[in-house]
DNA sequence: TTTCTTGAAAATTTCGTGATTTTGCTAAAA
DNA sequence: TTTTAGCAAAATCACGAAATTTTCAAGAAA
């Protein structure tokens, strides 16, 4: 159905930024009511979510919110920035004209947000708003990488990525740097200098890495 | 269940190596009779199956097995290389003796396994074998990375890239090369040098990538 | 012949129920 | 006080059937 798609996303927005305590139940019986429809259904969709790690699964024990701890932080990050230096270097060897002013807006479009966030006290109200830019923006960056299983892949980890931070202690949800850095990103886009995105992005995420990263991986060819 | 996990093996088996052509309808009602349980259980698992990417799915439409393309072929491979050299990279810093001691086990298991087909006519009997020799020696390669993610990430990609080439036309499922080409990874890993064994990796999977690759990514730092 | 409608058959999705398992509470034993 | 045992309440899972949607063939219209 198309109702099934509603559902799904309901509570992937849920847990991704509903602001659910880290292992809270998450019970079909219960969660029926708020989308008028059977538990079965509520299942399917928790099942789903939990093949794509955004709800955590035992046989028998049901579904729960994720715990995030500094491991799948460093984990995750550390897959978004090889997924994304990857994803944004082919765009950026590939993508035309067209990819330019789509970057150039979903850009003007967090820009715009960000300076709102920065103004104001509490960031809750916008967060929603500032976290579907950000994505849009990232996407838009690996958008013209001409792989589809690359783009699905950084869906699904950035996601991930963005519910750790979100259910964190910290809230590292927003911080002043990331006005500058997606400037950054943006300009080294447009100059198509992949050395210098790579670093950028590099940059950016560096922030959300727990552990110490190798310091740097020469790679050739591959 | 422990049995629902049998189910999904099982099928994963039949629809990545099982022989059955590309888009051939998976319907609950009538595999529930080989695995002597009822629809919806089935259902449950293309679904989960589906959702790795292992089955293809519409609403309202169903399960098939998915179209091999030369563009998923290309994309696969490239998400491959780049998943198993950097996990590949991150092992050869943390792994240690145990891990050489592992992956040197697993080649010796899959080497044996690669002369004894190249000594047959027919593949077929021995490929389920190689299959899993295979994906034991490249799961080794990265086990020592050091996350999770990225082993689970690859698991997925590498399953899907083994029931593309296994599907596809061409059935390119052992060519006699592998034999040295995993001699030379092996090597590289001992010897821990990060760019030989990128290299070979990359090597190893080039002619699976149907379509011209960037000749090479400079990545620095990352 | 080709295109469009029609309607019955087939397939898919949703749902409530009963069986099985887990959880949580109470009380006895150490 | 702490641990263990047992039991009741709650939750999960598998199932078949009902409801919805799609498929497909046969006939009407162009």
């Amino acid at each position: 159905m198309d109702e099934e798609n509603d559902i799904y996303e309901g509570l992937r927005l849920r847990v991704t930024s509903g602001g659910l305590t880290p292992n809270t139940k998450l019970k079909p019986a219960v969660l029926r009511h708020d989308y008028n429809c059977s538990a079965s259904t509520i299942r399917e969709a928790l099942f789903k979510l939990s093949t794509v790690g955004l709800v955590s699964f035992q046989e028998q024990r049901g579904f729960r919110v994720p715990i995030p701890t500094d491991q799948a932080q460093h984990e995750l990050t550390h897959l978004r920035i090889l997924l994304e230096c990857e994803g944004a270097c082919l765009s950026l060897r590939q993508g035309g004209i067209d990819w330019e002013s789509q970057l150039t807006a979903a850009h003007h479009k967090l820009s715009h947000i960000e300076k709102r966030v920065r103004g104001s006290a509490d960031h809750t109200p916008l967060f929603i708003l500032w976290a579907k830019a950000e994505q849009a923006f990232h996407e838009t960056l690996i958008s013209d990488c001409g792989s589809d299983v690359l783009k699905a892949t950084h869906a699904m980890i950035y996601q991930r990525f963005r519910q750790q931070v979100f259910n964190s202690d910290k809230k590292f949800v927003f911080v002043a740097e990331n006005i500058e850095q997606h400037q950054g990103i943006l300009e080294a886009a447009l100059m198509r200098d992949e050395a210098l995105i790579r670093s950028r992005i590099y940059s950016h995420l560096e922030r959300n890495l727990v552990f110490d990263m190798p310091p740097e991986l020469p790679k050739l060819p591959y």
